[in-house]
DNA sequence: CGGTTCCTTGAGAGAACTCAACGTCGGTGG
DNA sequence: CCACCGACGTTGAGTTCTCTCAAGGAACCG
């Protein structure tokens, strides 16, 4: 990811501009094809904090707005009866937040930042409006849902703790990495949460690939060593 | 579910009738709002058999077309190197299968019927084509692959064996159940693949609720005598 | 600095898995 | 008609993988 956050953070955001011109080349908001469309209609937020204090999106409550990530990293999630949180998502940049409620009344997951994110707001009465007279604007948005839906159904299946940690450490580098490091956003924690795994179970697994030289981990720092072990691991989730 | 198939299966095919008043009333060609433009689209294809020689979709090829469901059940998965099987849905009358490969090049799943199953064949490149024209049609489709999503991520959180098979167990209820009886087309094998537990796990859950009187099951025909313990022990996974 | 959160490692517990055996059912063919 | 076969369902016994509980160190922040 060559886009730099670091301006967007620091500026101060007094006026709320357009998001027409979108430095992510992934994002909806650049794309030739759907950049008309979505110019009328996306409008960057204020620099989003980390922290469920300020969330984007909350279970229960009416969804207003559907969210593109221009930079950082959204998860969203659910609180069981016990008060436990269950991660659902990552969603980096390029993605689309609330789509699985997209069309519903009340939104069915919440979503805060994981570390300090841009997004823009794209107001769902609009876009549902706008989806009728742009074909090109409904195909993307049912990309974009058959995409996560996908990616859903990969990770849902059978697999060990390793597998899992493998699957998931490709799937972040393929969207976040760079070279052979990555910089993970999230905690172990909110790993393990994500792939159904114990935070412990996920260091332990992360020991294990250190342990065979597949990688080096600092903390968040990650550097794979032996992409294509993981590869061979992860392979049955393909991801 | 009202519907019988027998007459269809019994009844010669010499040709493919067209399916344009679907008696499965979630089928778009039930709905008044898109029946037109399925009705071009969607032909009835012969009765579909039981088992993998017959393959609706096969994981890896072209998918020249998707599927929708009137009766039976079709379910979709994937191969892992080591010739596992994994199930990663179940279709019910009204459902569209191949929804998470639309506008890919290939199929990244199977399917085939579980049961003797009745589909209509929806020609994919007609179909995106006419999604630019017909609005009503774009927004159906995108809520399927929606709920599809939502399903899926239901399912994927990290749960009990028993909560995991009370939760199937009332999904397959609100999809095929009559009253208070359900008749799994499915075997325990299928059911322990998608739920990512052991056949014996599956039986297990089964003779536990059957224990404390919350069903009775009769091989696949399972009566829910208390669906209100089920459904609070299911809750989180909100099915 | 204290306090908090996160990461890591060890030890024990428990849930689900594997392996095995057996009964049932439906299809097939002698 | 019945013996045989394979697939399915069920139950028991032992194993294993992951979780829970616990503790200590590191990083971060007010």
């Amino acid at each position: 990811m060559a886009f730099d956050i670091a301006p967007a953070l620091t500026a101060p955001h007094r006026t709320v501009p357009r998001c027409g011109c979108c430095p992510v080349s992934s994002c909806p908001a650049h794309c030739a094809q759907t950049a008309d469309a979505w110019q009328d209609l996306v409008s960057l937020l204020p620099p989003l904090r980390p922290g469920h204090n300020n969330t984007l999106m909350n279970s229960g409550d009416a969804l207003p707005a559907l969210y593109t990530v221009r930079a950082g990293c959204i998860k969203s999630y659910t609180i069981d009866s016990q008060g436990n949180e269950h991660v659902r998502a990552f969603f980096f940049p390029g993605d689309l937040v609330g789509l699985e409620a997209l069309g519903k009344t009340y939104a069915v997951a919440s979503a805060v930042a994981v570390t300090h994110s841009q997004v823009c707001a794209v107001p769902v009465a609009q876009l549902l409006h706008k989806l009728g007279n742009d074909p090109k604007l409904a195909a993307h948005l049912l990309h974009k849902t058959r995409d996560a839906l996908e990616l859903a159904l990969a990770f849902s299946g059978e697999y060990s703790a390793d597998q899992r940690v493998a699957a998931f450490l490709l799937f972040a580098h393929a969207r976040i990495g760079s070279e052979n490091t990555l910089l993970l956003p999230m905690t172990r924690r909110e790993i393990g949460s994500y792939l159904r795994l114990a935070t412990e179970t996920v260091c332990r697994a992360l020991a294990r690939f250190e342990q065979k030289n597949w990688l080096a981990c600092a903390d968040k720092r990650i550097t794979l060593l032996n992409i294509g072990a993981l590869r061979e691991l992860a392979e049955p989730i393909g991801v």
